[in-house]
DNA sequence: TATTGTTATACTCTATAACTATA
DNA sequence: TATAGTTATAGAGTATAACAATA
């Protein structure tokens, strides 16, 4: 029988999507991070000092779920907290926080390095540029919020 | 500031993939599908006669997940069962499922195009090649139940 | 003993709505 | 009037466990 998903693009992408976040999930669950707090910590890490709206709106994380995730790094000690005016804070990494950032980094390139290692590193920038150029192009159409 | 995700695929994988789905999830909407849902019409379309249990195994999805939706087709006549033994059912597209069918597969196609016209049907085949070979592959190693 | 199909259930992720305090 | 942050809550999607019937 013909295979039904042989020309769907949208297919395949998701597969791997769903393999490669079951993986990393696995591997981030022994730093007990989740993806997307690990992706928090290189958020804040490479931008020190933004606001949790400005992280969740970088991530595709609405306001209203970043809320419980901050709290739950900042009671770890991995984040910090100062006010800039009456509403916004200013998140930066603890000494805690880039010891954990970097072991999350290193656990997510051994990540990549089992999913994605069959590819050259010239296959996958030509994949990261094709992903990226169709993902962070319909900012305007979609409704991030 | 550097971007922390530049070089990582599983990434961008994930942004792109999840914008398709929630794309493909409000097109689908429109015939009261769900991509799950559609993805087992062409399925058993492809395959007809399939089991219930079969599907699940090439769409990825648990029996305990698979009852449910496979109720909801066939209270909408959109599929048929028929019994091969004591425990297998024969799963088969009635007319009214055909025809969805097709509507889903249309509906599929514009989405496709929507989401990834900028790439030229080489381009797609090319990404579907490395996808497909790199979520297919691990078959072996993941614990698909 | 392994498999099909089913039910019940829990957990995660994400979405909406409403609220306050502030700009 | 718009934004930051919070809380509560609802809805998907997916996970495990247990069971009956059958191979």
């Amino acid at each position: 029988m013909t295979d039904p998903f042989e020309g769907l693009l949208g297919y395949h992408l998701r597969r791997l999507s769903v393999i490669a976040m079951a993986d990393l999930a696995t591997a981030l669950a022994h730093l007990d991070l989740r993806p997307t707090e690990a992706s928090m910590l290189f958020v804040i890490d490479a931008n020190p000092g933004i606001s949790q709206s400005e992280v969740g709106r970088i991530l595709g994380v609405k306001r209203a779920n970043m809320a419980p995730m901050v709290a739950t790094l900042m009671r770890r000690g991995l984040i910090e907290r100062e006010p800039v005016d009456g509403r916004l804070q200013a998140l930066r990494l603890s000494c805690e926080g880039e010891s954990m950032r970097a072991k999350a980094r290193a656990c997510v390139e051994t990540h990549e390095e089992r999913v994605f290692g069959s590819l050259s590193r010239g296959e996958r920038n030509q994949m990261i540029a094709v992903l990226a150029s169709l993902w962070s192009k319909p900012e305007a159409e979609m409704d991030v919020e």
